[in-house]
DNA sequence: CCGCATCCAAGAGGATACTG
DNA sequence: CAGTATCCTCTTGGATGCGG
């Protein structure tokens, strides 16, 4: 058995992600997805505006940002503000459920970059191991 | 070695994912993926072999396992050894530093788990202003 | 038992053009 | 400015069958 949670298990006996069908494996699809780990990070403790947002998050396309927000809004982790001014105004803030999050991510961006090295060493042995096959 | 350094952005300022063609994004992009956090987390600190791993991680295609577990054996988080008996073993282990992204993982699933109640409860409350939509 | 190859369906995600 | 709508492409991932 793989029980990993320790104390939660007495709480939610049944939400465990190693179970086929288990609603937190959503959230843990939402939460890795390609963006939401930039977005969720460059709102931070701000409150920001759709078009800074952009410019924060390098390369994300104006679909893909508008579609990661709604689903982060949707799920209750961004607050969504219109000031009807002309032109109009959208801002963008973390929830408390949104801030509860960055941490974690934080520490997943964090590996990534610490680790970047080592991976890239990795990959070329692998490459350099397998470059004699086929 | 793992240089599981510290001060790396002093040594890698440009390592900074919100910023286009960042390799970290890769990283962040395959850690996040659907099946690796439950396949780091099913391996744990033990040596597991491919039918017990798929046995654990409920619901997990023969493909998708086969393929995460390439992919982390090539980034070097997992250590692959093959028995060479009849009918053939093989086992799957986290390397250091594979050991090393449990952390930051479980805690992205323990935030899933305890967030669960308060997602559904938004998702729900979404629904519901937007049902007189369309 | 492990895993590769193939086929195929569904979704992710970019580009572009148009609206309040 | 902040989207929506459309189109089109590439990737993800399941199902199945074969091979060491």
């Amino acid at each position: 058995m793989v029980t990993t949670s320790v104390a939660q298990d007495e709480d939610h006996p049944a939400l465990n992600p190693y179970l086929q069908g288990c609603p937190t494996r959503r959230i843990l699809d939402r939460i890795g997805d390609r963006w939401t780990v930039l977005v969720v990070g460059a709102l931070g403790d701000e409150t920001v505006r759709f078009s800074e947002l952009r410019r924060r998050v390098e390369g994300i396309s104006q679909k893909m940002l508008t579609h990661t927000l709604r689903e982060l809004e949707r799920d209750g982790l961004v607050r969504r503000t219109v000031h009807p001014e002309v032109p109009v105004r959208v801002e963008y803030t973390l929830t408390d459920a949104g801030q509860s999050l960055r941490a974690p991510l934080k520490a997943l961006e964090a590996w990534s970059i610490s680790h970047f090295g080592d991976i890239r060493a990795a990959q070329a042995d692998y490459e350099s191991l397998h470059a004699a096959d086929e």
